[in-house]
DNA sequence: ACCTGAACACCGTTCAAGT
DNA sequence: ACCTGAACACCGTTCAAGT
């Protein structure tokens, strides 16, 4: 409290929040997440996050931002090895399935509570678009012979299926152990995939 | 408040809350449900609530029993109308989601925070078992040649495909309009119930 | 038995003030 | 500019008391 840089962040406060909110997440889930507590982490009073976001949804906004953005890279990297479709298709979802298992409290925050009904979060509107967009180009480059409609729908399928499946396991209504990820995502996504490239062959 | 049944409910009142909490959910959502909007509407005092129930979680616990029984209920009636395994497979995940959509919160709270950590609710144990075992009856009557491990993969297939879809619907990340819940199953989940039925065949 | 009043330690948010 | 203190209207939960 002495320490003048501890409670004055000269404009890194909004990322000291982000941060501070990300480790409160981790350590005691998005139940205990709380907008004074986050401030408390930071190390400054809880009035001072209104200084830099709107409200306590702005700064869970920024959060999901965030995780939109590493499971677009995520995503990306695993597809980025080349092999067959099926192969990047899979490798695709395991990226997904992955990111969900390391970050189970922010992919809760992501797809939970909405953060962006007044549509002013447009950075985050753009990192959510970001990820789809590189689901849909393994699609678009599985098939391009086939009508954007039809490959818009087997984006769909293959999201729905993937994320159902991440959100079982997050959830723990599905048990997987660590060491099991690549071979279940291959048995249970396996037919998904299977199913897709044959709607689109 | 002069009418003595109004707030004195001789051993109706778990229902009368239960009842109350759904009013709720359904008007104002899942993030407005609070225990003492919930006593209020009731008609009691917040703290006859604990005369029932454990805690607030016990009695989003209640609600989201009833839930589980209803999705059970709606899939069972859609998929004893007969059809091919391939059509019974599709109504089952339409009548899926089209829980979902009718009650949007409940199925929130159903699959949102973990109401059943500490293992105390069997009751609500035994509803998620009821809704799972129609999934895998269908599957069951559709492939008894296979093992039992290969089914049950299958099951997580499906569910996973038509949880992430309803999920996603109800979050509204995905645009889906009334009338076209029949079709767009279909477009959506077929890729998903062939690549199952191959999968298994 | 069943319900309530008062209290506790929280929460998000607003207003006016301090450096 | 940036942060804080005090206050407001909430919240879930506990304790002791009322009918």
């Amino acid at each position: 409290l002495s320490d003048r840089r501890a409670n004055y962040h000269h404009g890194d406060l909004a990322r000291a929040l982000v941060d501070a909110s990300l480790e409160l997440l981790a350590l005691e889930g998005p139940e205990a997440f709380t907008l004074r507590a986050a401030a408390k982490r930071a190390g400054v009073n809880h009035r001072a996050v209104y200084r830099h976001f709107q409200d306590k949804r702005a700064l869970l906004a920024k959060v999901a931002e965030g995780g939109y953005r590493m499971l677009a890279a995520d995503m990306d990297r695993a597809t980025s090895t080349g092999g067959t479709s099926r192969d990047r298709l899979l490798a695709l979802a395991e990226a997904y399935l992955r990111f969900a298992r390391r970050e189970p409290a922010r992919f809760i925050v992501m797809f939970g509570r909405r953060l962006n009904e007044d549509g002013r979060e447009q950075a985050l509107e753009e990192a959510i678009r970001e990820a789809l967009r590189v689901l849909a180009r393994e699609l678009d480059a599985m098939s391009s012979a086939q009508t954007e409609p039809r490959r818009r729908d087997a984006g769909i399928t293959l999201w729905a299926s993937v994320h159902g499946l991440s959100a079982l396991v997050v959830a723990r209504r599905v048990p997987l152990a660590d060491r099991h990820v690549h071979a279940y995502v291959r048995t249970v996504m396996g037919p998904v995939v299977d199913g897709i490239m044959r709607a689109l062959a």
